[in-house]
DNA sequence: TGCAACTGAATTGCGCACAATGTAGTAGGG
DNA sequence: CCCTACTACATTGTGCGCAATTCAGTTGCA
């Protein structure tokens, strides 16, 4: 007690710490599900834009997910290997690439139908008690993007 | 409406989602205020846990934080070519390795003292609200855990 | 028209995460 | 005392995540 060695704070008391730790125990999850498809967690995430928009450019995609082309190009080109999507140049602005789903892509639309029960289940919460939460957790990272 | 593309969930509708965006979001806001320090978020995160616990094993420090020796050992290869920790097996149990915190890693607590309060203000919540939803997202982090 | 500034992607480099495997050390049953 | 099973940690390989750089293509302006 005489030195005092600072008041560092304890791991369980961080909020940031519970968002590090959900975020990976709910990726883990995912990925029981997605590996039977092929997927990882991210490219789930592209999937769901593309099913969600259709045809998106690059830059498109990293607004809507927060992530750099240092991220989605070589995820991208994974996607485009495994047959599920194609890249193109617009014709009218050669530097933007145009992301589409093949048919394949679109059919594996249908094959995640149940994986959100799943995760819903998963977490323990009714829906109105996950909704409330994602309001929440999505109000933080807004606010932190903005000011940041 | 005639062929129904199948309702696939909206990425702002997943609870998934705004957790992994929140947690980077929140890393990046770290990674500012660490970069001067030359330490990465996992690494603070170790380093709490020295602080608090003082001499830790590579298992407990994996328990504690959720990670593997495949994240841990390069992890803690980089504090101790830092100069922030030492290594050194147990005489007891030859396989046990005991993290131990330097002068220089146990001095690093104090410049760390402010990070906190930042963090806590850059989220726009009060210290009731991030304890609230800092209990909330820690318990679905337990149910994932537990039931996985 | 020519050229500087800007934009959209790709690439490079580094540090996580995590599965799978390897290895040294320990413990327990015969 | 062996021999097997187990444990703790390290290593390898793959895929993010992000800063920094590069490069082709576009725009604007003198």
């Amino acid at each position: 007690m005489s030195s005092s060695p600072a008041p560092s704070p304890l791991l369980e008391d961080q909020i940031c710490f519970a968002l590090y730790n959900a975020s990976r125990a709910l990726t883990a999850r995912y990925r029981v599900l997605l590996d039977p498809l092929g997927l990882t967690y991210p490219q789930y995430l592209v999937l769901l834009v593309l099913w969600e928009e259709g045809p998106t450019s690059v830059s498109s995609l990293g607004g809507r997910l927060s992530l750099d082309s240092g991220t989605l190009s070589p995820l991208l080109r994974r996607l485009e290997q495994a047959g599920l999507i194609t890249r193109s140049r617009q014709p009218h602005d050669e530097r933007s690439v145009l992301v589409s789903l093949t048919e394949a892509g679109d059919d594996l639309r249908g094959a995640t139908g149940d994986i959100q029960n799943q995760i819903c289940g998963a977490t323990g919460l009714d829906l109105p008690e996950i909704q409330a939460l994602r309001d929440q957790v999505a109000g933080v990272a807004l606010h932190l993007r903005a000011t940041g």
